[in-house]
DNA sequence: CATGGTGTCTTTTATGATAAAAATCACCGG
DNA sequence: CCGGTGATTTTTATCATAAAAGACACCATG
C-alpha cells in the first residue's frame, strides 16, 4: 500500500455513527454534506458509503440510498496505531537530544530514530530539515545528518542572541505611545507576579509558564517574522531547561519574578536605560542558569 | 531502479583514467586504496571491478588482478545528465520567486515545480522544508506548501531586523582590543573602498560583492551561529535584488561607497555612537532601495 | 432554467518497496 | 599480526503507486 487508508478508516466509523443517529429506511444526505461534515473530500465519502452497501448497512443507487440496518459496533474499522503528531515529534526529539546528552556531533540513523519515535522516516527526514535553523542539526555532505549537539557554546551564543533580541524589544517598548495595548498586558502581568509571589511556597512550579508569557509580552512589541520564529526556539530550549533543573528551583524562581518586577516597573516610568540594564542582569542569571544545568546535567 | 547509479557511473570512469596510467598486464592497486582514491565505498570499486572483468578489460581473482588491454574511450560509460545541484536549486528557485513576483499566498506544487526546477520531487521537499526558516514558505495543514511571497511587510522587517543585527554588531567592533584581526581587515576593505571609488565609472558593477564583504565584516565580529545563519538569508535576499534594480545603478553604488567609508572611519576612531548613526542612515538607503526595486518590478 | 446532486476522470501527495552505496564482519596468506 | 579480499548487514535515495483531493460534465427536479 502506498499511502495509509487511515482517514478512510475514520471516515467509516464516522459515518457509522452519523447513521446511528437516523432511523432505518431514511435517506442519507448528500455526499457534499458529508463530505462537508467530516472534513474530507467526495471521494473518500463514495468509497465510505460503497464499502457500507456491500456491507449491506446500505441500499439503493444514485440519490436514493437508504439504511437498511442499524450499524453495530463490530462494523467499525480497527484503526492502525497511528503515528505521533508533529509537535509531539519535537517534544520527544528535544526530550531525547537535551535529557540525554547525546555528544556532539553523532550521526543520526534516520531509521533507527524514525522507528525509536514511532514516525515514519519520510516524516523524521522533513522534520530535521526544518530543525536546521535552530543550529542543532547539520546535513552531512553525502547523506545523513549530524547532531551538532546542545553545548555550552551553543547555550552562551543562544543567549546572546536572545540577548540582542530583548534588548531592542525594550527599546521600542519604552517608546510605545500612550494607548497602546501592551501597557496594559504590562500591568495584568506585573499583577500576576504580585500574585504568585504571594502563593510562591506553593506554586513555584507556575514560574516556567509565567516567564515564558513575560518574555513573550516584551517581544511582542516587535513584530517581525524573524524575531518571532526565533523567539520559538529560544522559549522552547529555555523552557525545557526549566524543567530539569530543579535544584534552588523555588528560590530562583522567586528571585527571576523580582527581577521581572524591576524591569515592569523601569519600563512603566519609560525609564529605557534602566530597563535594559534591569534586563540584561535578569538575562545573565538566566544564562548561568542554563549552563549551571547542564553541567549539573553532564556530571550526572 | 531505486537508487541512481550515478556514483557507480562516475568510479566506472575514474577507475578507466587510472587504468591508462599504467601498463597492460601490471597488477591492480588495493580495493581500498582505490576506494580511498576515488573517495567512494569498497561495494563500489568491488562492482566497477567486476564489470571491468566482464568487459575483458580486466582478469584474475582475489589480490592477483592484471590489466589485459589499454581501455578505450568506448569503455566509458555515458553519465545521464544529473540533476543541478542544492545551491543552483536555491538560486533558481529563488530567482523564480523574487523575479516572476509570484503572488503572496500561492500554493505550490512540489511535482510542477520538481519538473521545472529538473530535482527530484524528494530533493525539492527537503529544500522546501530548509528554506522554513527564510519564512518565505509555509508548510499547509494536511500537505502542500504554501508561498508567503516576497512583500513589502516582508522586505521592510527583513531590513529592520538586519538593522537589529548590524547595530550589535557594530558596537561590538568598536569594543574589540586593539590587535585584533578584524581591524587589519577594515584597513584592507576601506583601501578596497578607495581603490572600486577611483574606477567607478567602469566598475560599478564590482559594488555587490564588495558591499557583501563589507556587511560580512562588520558581522563576522559577532561569532554567534544564530547571527550567521541570518545573515545567509540576509545577503542572499539583498544580493538577488542588487542585480536587477538597474536604475541609477552607477551612482546608488557611488553614494552607498561612500557611505561605507564614513561608516569605517568612525569605527576607526572608536566612535561608536558616530558609526551607529551612520550604519543607520546607510542601511535606512538600503531598504529604500530595496523597496523601491520591488515597486518597480510589481509595476513592470 | 437554476440548483443541488451524482458519476467519472485528472491531479497531487504520502508512503512502502527497493536498489545503490556504505559500513561491518569474518577470514586468509604471508 | 597486518594488509588484504569475500560476504553480509545496515542505511539511504529514489521510484511506483494507492489514497485523497479536486475538476468537470451531466442529470433530475422544483
Amino acid at each position: 500500500m502506498a499511502r495509509t487508508d487511515t482517514r478512510f478508516r475514520q471516515s467509516h466509523n464516522a459515518l457509522l455513527d452519523i447513521l446511528s443517529g437516523i432511523p432505518v429506511g431514511a435517506g442519507l444526505p448528500s455526499e457534499v454534506q458529508l463530505a462537508a461534515k467530516l472534513g474530507v473530500s467526495r471521494t473518500v465519502i463514495r468509497a465510505v458509503v460503497q464499502k457500507l452497501g456491500a456491507d449491506g448497512i446500505l441500499q439503493g443507487t444514485g440519490r436514493d440510498k437508504q439504511l437498511v440496518r442499524v450499524p453495530k459496533v463490530r462494523d467499525r474499522l480497527p484503526l492502525r496505531e497511528e503515528y505521533i503528531r508533529r509537535d509531539e515529534l519535537e517534544a520527544r526529539f528535544l526530550d531525547w537530544v537535551l535529557r540525554f546528552d547525546v555528544p556532539a556531533g553523532t550521526a543520526l540513523n534516520i531509521t533507527q530514530l524514525a522507528r525509536q519515535f514511532m514516525v515514519p522516516p519520510h516524516a523524521l527526514q522533513e522534520f530535521l530539515a526544518s530543525l536546521g535553523q535552530s543550529g542543532l542539526i547539520e546535513r552531512r555532505p553525502r547523506g545523513g545528518w549530524r547532531l551538532l549537539g546542545f553545548t555550552a557554546d551553543y547555550a552562551v551564543e543562544l543567549s546572546e542572541f536572545r540577548q540582542v533580541l530583548e534588548l531592542n524589544a525594550v527599546r521600542v517598548f519604552t517608546a510605545l505611545p500612550e494607548d497602546h495595548p501592551a501597557w496594559a498586558a504590562l500591568t495584568v502581568i506585573r499583577d500576576e507576579h504580585l500574585d504568585l509571589l504571594d502563593r510562591i511556597d506553593h506554586d513555584f512550579h507556575d514560574f516556567s509558564r509565567l516567564d515564558g508569557r513575560f518574555h513573550a509580552l516584551i517581544n511582542s512589541v516587535v513584530s517581525n517574522r524573524f524575531v518571532a520564529e526565533f523567539q520559538k526556539v529560544i522559549s522552547l530550549i529555555f523552557h525545557y531547561h526549566y524543567q530539569w533543573d530543579k535544584t534552588m528551583e523555588r528560590y530562583r524562581n522567586e528571585a527571576a519574578i523580582r527581577e521581572h518586577l524591576t524591569i515592569i516597573a523601569a519600563l512603566q516610568v519609560r525609564d529605557a536605560s534602566a530597563a535594559k540594564a534591569r534586563l540584561r542582569a535578569h538575562l545573565a542569571t538566566s544564562k548561568e542558569t542554563l549552563l549551571s544545568s547542564m553541567r549539573g546535567h553532564h556530571l550526572a
